[in-house]
DNA sequence: CAATAAACTTACCGAATGGTAAGAAAATTG
DNA sequence: CAATTTTCTTACCATTCGGTAAGTTTATTG
């Protein structure tokens, strides 16, 4: 139910989704789904929790098997990547949400995932390097791996119709490689 | 004119802005506005146009001045970078196009910055590394960079909310180092 | 079985959406 | 100056939007 409405918010966005839309796309009437929902906020809000939570507990899963920090960081990433492959309306929601911040700024959906952004900030300051890595400089390193992982995912459609679909699956099963590469040498380790 | 429709569908996203918003913001009418330009999506694809015409004007100008493949792909991101960061509504507005070709997947939009893509290929491919650099490898790269550039430039209201503005600042300020510093070392000259 | 609560439908509502038609005002042009 | 074209306004239009109110069906529970 909550999956239906998710594809229509991943698809056009919160404004250009309609209840009506997703209600229809579950087999309801629009006032059914809103007797269960109260109101498009609160599905939407809803929507974010559980992919905030559905992240997380992907994370954790990970990083329990590993410790050297810079092997943490590429499971954790190459893992976020597999999970973003595998859950490409989640990523496409993020983004959008990224983008609608700036219009409705109270939004609390992306703070769920700070705790996410803040272990990684340690992870990176955790691995030797010469550089003295301040908080800056590893939230912007992160933000580059993430930066690569997510535009790539939402980048899906164009890429596919700029350079057809062979290309793109051939893209897709090369990018987990690049991004070991871009991390491993980015740290030295190449 | 064209920039308050911009800033707009920036903010909001085609489905999310009104001509009527867009009228109020430049001083006219709403159907004043119509009698320019036909329609929304008339609207919409001039801006556009006009954002790819930029974009290539600009990548034109710094292409010109260096040689080296490595310091030409190193001038063309930093110089993507601080564009996309001066004109963070175009960035914008790219992003959303990416996530709504999904669902309108005729638009040309795009299409206009594939031999921007197609250029930046080349150029990975003209840098020698051990690596056997085939075309969706050094397509790969590219969007790699591209990504930590956009996803960042994208996600400044959240992180300004997230860690405060002197952090945000302060990051933007590294950014370009440390990009730098991810090309070079990726191509084994770090 | 009766009472209660949850799930859902039908019938609306006001506001906003993109767009059209027709005409007035202003600028351009012969 | 007259004719014509461009610019913009007023007045609409059908449709869709998110949401409410009230009643009906279905399920749960004492």
């Amino acid at each position: 139910m909550l999956d239906s409405a998710k594809r229509r918010f991943a698809l056009r966005g919160f404004y250009g989704a309609s209840i009506a839309d997703i209600a229809d796309d579950v087999g309801l009437t629009k006032q059914a789904l809103l007797h269960h929902f109260g109101s498009k906020e609160k599905l939407y809000g809803e929507i974010l929790k559980g992919i905030a939570e559905s992240i997380i507990g992907d994370i954790i899963r990970i990083r329990a098997h590993v410790e050297d920090p810079l092997a943490q960081l590429e499971a954790l990433m190459t893992g976020v990547l597999e999970r973003q492959f595998a859950h490409s309306d989640e990523a496409q929601i993020l983004m959008r949400e990224l983008l609608d911040n700036r219009a409705r700024a109270e939004q609390a959906g992306n703070w769920y995932l700070k705790p996410f952004l803040d272990s990684l900030i340690a992870i990176v300051r955790a691995i030797p390097l010469d550089e003295d890595m301040t908080e800056v400089r590893a939230l912007a390193l992160v933000y580059q791996f993430l930066g690569s992982i997510n535009y790539f995912v939402v980048s899906e459609p164009t890429l596919t119709q700029m350079f057809g679909k062979e290309v793109h699956a051939a893209m897709r099963q090369e990018y987990p490689r690049q991004l070991r590469l871009l991390i491993r040498s980015r740290f030295g380790h190449g």
